[in-house]
DNA sequence: GCCAACGTTGGC
DNA sequence: GCCAACGTTGGC
């Protein structure tokens, strides 16, 4: 799952969110919402079961790469930001009784002590099909078990 | 249901 | 800040 970790500014909005951010939440929850695409909707909607780990993900930063991991703690249920006239992600084609979007809930797991770049990422050969690598550009997206396996074993666990 | 135009993502 | 790749929209 992918989030940015620095400063983006949506309808007057720092719409940022790092590892950081996540885990200085109350209980180190937090909803994962804004994600307007249909794709990473279902995956949320759809597959994300509770107990689930999720790499996270720093995007659209100076070093993006994986910066650590959190646990599914909410299966899917509709982005109520979306019905928000003055949130940023607010979409006038969403409404409650017909909700166009979905989000799940995620608590902080652990922080890498330094991020897993995606350049080297890049260079591992386990990592060929991975769908980070393949496609990029997807917000929401799965891991093969040996892709999240070989990742975990390159990481450093802060704390 | 095609596809051009447009918007967004996200690495660099 | 640029721009390639890709997703979405809407006219026909």
């Amino acid at each position: 799952m992918k989030a940015e970790p620095e400063t983006r500014i949506v309808k007057g909005v720092d719409v940022k969110f790092s590892i950081d951010n996540l885990r200085q939440m109350p209980n180190s929850i937090s909803e994962w919402d804004g994600v307007r695409n249909f794709e990473a909707r279902n995956i949320m909607r759809d597959q994300m079961k509770i107990g689930d780990k999720i790499l996270f993900y720093h995007s659209n930063c100076k070093a993006p790469g994986v910066a650590g991991v959190a646990t599914i703690v909410r299966e899917g249920y509709p982005d109520y930001t979306a019905f928000d006239p003055d949130h940023p992600y607010f979409d006038t084609k969403s409404n409650k009784e017909e909700p166009k979007w979905y989000m799940v809930d995620v608590q902080f797991e652990c922080k890498f002590s330094q991020v897993l770049t995606l350049n080297s990422l890049k260079q591992a050969d386990e990592l060929k099909e991975m769908v980070l690598i393949k496609r990029g550009r997807l917000s929401v997206q799965p891991v093969r078990k040996s892709e999240y396996d070989f990742i975990l074993s390159n990481a450093e666990i802060e704390g």
